[in-house]
RNA sequence: UGGGGCGUCGUCAAGUGGUAAGACACAGGGUUUUGAUCCCUGCAUUCAGAGGUUCGAGUCCUCUCGCCCCAGCCA
């Protein structure tokens, strides 16, 4: 813990800095704000877990705040689906709050600053507003009705909540600083006319705040201590302070900003992933190629590897671009801690064990868990035919190849010693079987006279094994920025982003397999049980990860 | 070209004026009934660049260069 002191981001050193100083009498309160437009990604686990471990580290709390001001984009759905999967990431949270609880405070407190002679009834079009507010290198013009007197406004203003006007006519506006460099206090809209049913309240509000608005005030009313968002919402920083400068808020959270999440050979945002949905180039917000939580639960990612990884690539305020490899290193890590092994061959070929007894079948022991005897062990059957993996075999072998070659010897994990003696192909020449022979003497794998045997590779029993189709996923996206020399998203695809294997052979222990729960499938990688294709006499499986590969690695680089 | 940010190893990232942590990747080697795991070893004389201050600069000052964000009645 004392070493822990100096340790730690720039917003864990901000936080703990206020909470030695005594700010806000010591406490941290944080929130994690989704607005339930869509479904949860890994980029979003990164404010998940920056907000509620800060909170967690300083006896503190985090809440779930759904920013749902904007009805014509939110669905109970999203809502629904974000509470399980912040759940599913293993945190905690008092009853989820939403920013539409607070309409009529919020409502209040915009009549608080039409009263100020702060905020007024703009009656310009949508394209006018836009003329007045200038541009990034010119200043803009006052609205002909910023001078409206305060009764006005009054009464504008409750008309357009009792829904006399249609939408665009009128909006609220902030009166701040039409000259400002800064756009966003170039009188900014707070209020506007929307004629949608709200997925909570329904059709009893017929204005709705905006998110600048609403955002800064639904801190300071849930006392937040510290309102972590993203890098683009610096600028808005100056209008989140004047807003709650002018009102009498209970307190004036310390808006902090930090870089968003960014993975190579991926897309993140809420945009980009719809339209891979929308156009049907993956098969839904939960195909396990995506990034997002979803997707990812039902890839085989353990919440437990997100946390680690998140942890891991800390917070900044640089534009950062994160190798796949080291989110894919840290789910290997736990599921290497975890996975039970089992054996299963995903492309079949047969073997036939010349000397081994017709029409019996032996048990033999294999390990769950190599370095963890506590994980204990099962039994495997064993008998004359076997499959072993087509890649396993190789007629012309190089002299490092430890596998199966006509008179190489190898060994079957937790099995027997085998030589392949022949080989059986096809019309076309394809090898269709092996015929092997074993020796008996080697009942678990090693040679009484102690002969050295450099390979050991997997097998499943031909006549007690279970078939499975099994999907190999790799990287959604060809290149390693998807969208480098503005190259469209769907032209880098990668075509061979899912392979599907459909005569799989899996040890039979695989039957009591379910979703989410991963397994070794030894030198292959992590496999677990699709949820959504899978049925009771149906095996699918899905590939969460490969195993590292020093193999592939050698070949990649002859 | 207005405003706001950011530039430390291939990728993240510590560093808060005292002589460049760590992780992933990569390269070697050892152990191994998973070519897995595990274990060693190596991997920035240099911090975008140039000046300056200082006994001493990634850290302070000046200038330059590069990248990102902002002109929704989205969040």
């Amino acid at each position: 813990m004392e070493a822990d002191i100096k340790k730690g981001h720039f917003i864990h050193s901000i936080i703990r800095e206020d909470v030695k100083n005594n700010k806000n009498d010591g406490k941290v309160v944080t929130r994690f704000p989704p607005e339930p437009n869509g479904f949860l990604h890994i980029g979003h686990a990164k404010s998940i877990c920056l907000n509620f471990k800060m909170a967690q580290k300083f006896n503190g709390t985090c809440n779930l705040r759904f920013d749902d001001s904007n009805p014509a984009k939110e669905k109970q759905i999203y809502i629904d689906s974000i509470k399980s999967t912040v759940n599913w990431l293993g945190f905690e949270f008092n009853s989820p709050l939403f920013a539409s609880d607070y309409f009529d405070k919020l409502y209040h407190f915009a009549i608080a600053l039409i009263n100020k002679g702060k905020a007024y009834v703009c009656s310009l079009t949508a394209d006018e507003i836009r003329e007045y507010r200038g541009t990034l290198t010119q200043t803009g013009n006052d609205s002909p009705f910023r001078k409206r007197s305060v009764e006005e406004n009054l009464d504008l203003f409750t008309r357009m909540k009792n829904g006399e006007f249609d939408e665009g006519e009128h909006t609220l506006r902030a009166k701040i600083d039409m000259e400002s460099p800064n756009i966003n206090l170039r009188d900014p809209i707070i209020y506007r006319v929307k004629k949608a049913s709200h997925p909570r309240t329904g059709d009893q509000w017929c204005i709705y705040p905006m998110y600048d608005f609403t955002h800064c005030i639904s801190d300071a009313l849930e006392g937040i201590t510290h309102s972590l968002c993203s890098l683009e919402f610096e600028d808005h920083r100056p209008l989140y302070d004047w807003i709650l400068d002018e009102l009498e808020t209970p307190c004036h959270p310390q808006q902090i900003e930090f870089a968003r999440m960014n993975i190579n050979f991926t897309v993140l945002s809420k945009r980009k992933l719809q339209r891979l949905v929308e156009d049907n180039h993956v098969e839904g917000w939960d195909d396990p190629r995506l990034p997002t939580l979803e997707g990812m639960k039902r890839r085989g990612y353990t919440p437990e590897s997100i946390r680690n990884f998140c942890e891991i690539i800390g917070v900044s305020k640089k534009g950062s671009r994160i190798d796949m490899g080291l989110l894919e290193s840290c789910l290997r890590d736990d599921l290497n801690e975890k996975s039970p092994r089992v054996m299963g061959v995903l492309k079949p070929l047969k073997v036939t064990i010349e000397n081994y007894p017709d029409d019996t079948s032996e048990e033999l022991i294999g390990k769950n868990h190599p370095q963890k005897e506590e994980m204990g062990t099962r039994t495997i059957s064993f008998s004359k035919q076997i499959y072993v993996e087509q890649d396993d075999f190789m007629e012309d072998a190089p002299k490092k190849f430890f596998r199966l070659s006509i008179g190489r010897e190898v060994r079957l994990r937790y099995a027997y010693l085998i030589t392949c003696k022949d080989v059986i192909k096809d019309e076309s020449g394809k090898v269709i079987e092996l015929i092997c022979t074993y020796d008996p003497k080697t009942k678990g794998g090693n040679a009484p006279d102690g002969r050295k045997v450099k390979g050991t590779i997997h097998w499943v029993d031909a006549n007690d094994c279970i078939d499975a189709k099994v999907n190999l996923y790799d990287r959604l996206f060809k290149d390693e920025n998807p969208e480098q020399d503005k190259q469209d998203l769907i032209e880098n695809l990668n075509p061979d982003s899912l392979e599907e294997l459909k005569s799989c052979k899996l040890e039979k222990h695989l039957v009591n397999a379910v979703p989410e729960y991963v397994y070794q499938f030894e030198r292959l990688g992590y496999f677990c049980l699709d949820s959504r294709q899978a049925s009771k006499d149906h095996f699918v499986f899905n590939r969460t990860v490969t195993l590292r590969d020093a193999w592939a690695k050698f070949l990649k680089k002859r």
